[in-house]
RNA sequence: GGCCCGGUGGUCAAGCGGCUAAGACACCGCCCUUUCACGGCGGUAACACGGGUUCGAUUCCCGUCCGGGUCACCA
């Protein structure tokens, strides 16, 4: 019998959540959902000088937006809590004094000074710690204990032969002990530092499934001699690909903050709907075994796997996430695409009184990003100052000198509706092209023109004069009639 | 710079020794159409390079080149 899956998302409260956080989380829960295991969230606060306030907050909204429900975690409890890494402080330090009495971690008592100085005196940017105090006497180390010196806990790296592991979408990877840092694994403020905390936490929280980003697959190792060292058994590691953004110049590099949104937050104040931003985060990395692209969470958790997850940086695409949050305000009904519009409608048109399921109706087919729709319906609030030139179409063989009379008949034609709604305006339109004997374009042009001011419209004439409303309709065409004499 | 990883169209990507090398986004054209969109149809465009292995390499091996990552009392 196997034991149950177990993966964590381990976020330190930073602020805000980097996309590619997010699709850490996403794949962390997806490898447990689609095993039948467990999903846990895990706050990383051992850096005392980065925490943020209110950023905690900002994790559990964005897990809870993007539909990532965890089974276990500071806000929910669970059998292996604390959850909270700075709550589980006094945990780390026996394990690490451990490591020292078993000779694989030690005291040092070299200074940040010490360290500055060697660092910058050092010709290779590589060079690291001299494991100044790796072999320090026994009594020395023990007086400066007595002392008080200030301290952190170094681990011990072996100085000869490799280490190797298996990687679950790199395969095998070894590498160099002598390449290994002394890294440090308790802090001078008594916190534990990442890499340490990661390793001890994961195993007491039984985590079987370790997933993070491809830039810790060369530091790896230094976490596999830790579980050696303890005697525990070595969780699967899935490094995931890097997100990356192209830069100006055509070169690329991690996704940041130059490249655009890069954050749930950003892209979501961007006009992206969160199905859509998970949908195409999911798709960044991992490729299903047919061609299907629309997937929900719950479709992903059915199809996900591991073997589907790609080796080789992807470039974060802002056109095709526009694509897939076109697709899905498509799929919505109208009433839920104008629930999301709202606060888009109020920016743009205030308390006015508009249909807003209308609004949304004419919306729907040509918005792929919501922070769009404000500009598109302004002139529903305001009608823009525009030039008579508009009217001229030449596909609608629309021209300075037969406007006039086409607004003209359309008003009058337009004034006796005694019905003013969609099918009334359409058929009374309709029909007075048939009357004046010409293209369906070539009365309609000039109707919408004045009726908006824009050569682009969501919607076309009748739509816009339904939205619009008789009186406001006639006033505007009336107005567009009045700019040629 | 050392080490690690990667390299199929502009982008995401199928492919896992034998294919006219899928598909999607973007782009271009045509159609539909009261504008713009949507939708439909079609098109341009790729196996980084050089050696091997093999009857046969995009697929396996080596080298080169290119790209990225990593070398903190940050996570």
């Amino acid at each position: 019998m196997s034991k149950t899956v177990r993966t964590r998302f381990a976020p330190s409260p930073t602020g805000f959540m980097h996309v590619g956080n997010l699709r850490t989380a996403l794949y962390e829960y997806l490898v447990a959902k689609s095993m039948g295991g467990q999903f846990i969230l895990r706050i990383e606060d051992t850096d005392q000088e980065r925490k943020v306030d209110g950023a905690v907050d900002i994790i559990y909204s964005t897990m809870k937006r993007a539909g990532l429900i965890h089974d276990e975690g500071p806000d929910i409890g669970g059998d292996y809590g604390p959850y909270v890494q700075s709550e589980r402080k006094e945990m780390y330090l026996p394990y690490a004094k451990q490591l020292i009495e078993q000779g694989q971690a030690y005291y040092c008592f070299c200074t940040k000074e010490r360290l500055d100085m060697l660092r910058e005196n050092a010709d290779d940017p590589g060079a690291g710690y001299d494991r100044h105090c790796r072999d320090l006497p026994q009594e020395e180390v023990q007086q400066k204990l007595r002392d008080g010196v200030p301290y952190v806990i170094r681990q011990k790296m072996p100085l000869t032969g490799t280490t190797t592991f298996e990687d679950a979408v790199y395969g095998t990877i070894s590498v160099d002990n002598s390449e290994l840092q002394d890294q440090i694994l308790i802090k001078a403020d008594g916190y534990p530092t990442y890499n340490f905390a990661n390793v001890i936490d994961d195993h007491t929280m039984n985590i079987t499934h370790v997933v993070r980003g491809s830039e810790y697959l060369s530091s790896t190792p230094k976490y596999n001699l830790l579980y050696e060292a303890f005697g525990w058994d070595i969780p699967t590691y899935i490094h995931l690909p890097l997100i990356m953004g192209k830069n100006d110049d055509g070169s690329v590099s991690k996704l940041a903050k130059r490249h655009g949104a890069t954050s749930f937050e950003d892209l979501m104040k961007g006009g992206f709907l969160p199905a859509a931003i998970i949908n195409y985060i999911a798709l960044l990395g991992w490729a299903p075994k047919d061609n299907r692209e629309m997937f929900t969470l719950p479709e992903l958790v059915e199809n996900f796997s591991i073997d589907g997850i790609s080796k080789s940086p992807a470039i974060f695409d802002y056109d095709k996430l526009e694509w897939f949050n076109g697709e899905y305000i498509k799929a919505m009904t109208v009433e839920e695409f104008a629930a999301v519009c709202e606060p888009y409608f109020r920016q743009a048109l205030g308390d006015l009184p508009l249909d807003h399921i209308k609004l949304a109706s004419i919306l729907q087919q040509r918005t792929t990003k919501l922070t769009d729709i404000p500009e598109k319906i302004a002139f529903f609030a305001e009608q823009p100052e525009y030039d008579v030139s508009l009217f001229v179409n030449k596909k609608s063989k629309t021209t300075l000198e037969n406007v006039p009379s086409l607004l003209q008949a359309g008003i009058e034609a337009l004034e006796a509706l005694t019905e003013w709604n969609h099918d009334s305006i359409h058929d009374c339109l309709m029909n007075l092209a048939v009357t004046l004997g010409v293209k369906n374009g070539t009365a309609m042009w000039p109707v919408r023109i004045a009726a908006s001011g824009m050569t682009v419209t969501p919607g076309g004439a009748v739509e816009i004069l339904d939205i619009l409303g008789r009186e406001e309709s006639l006033t505007r065409l009336k107005k567009g009639l009045a700019k040629f004499s």
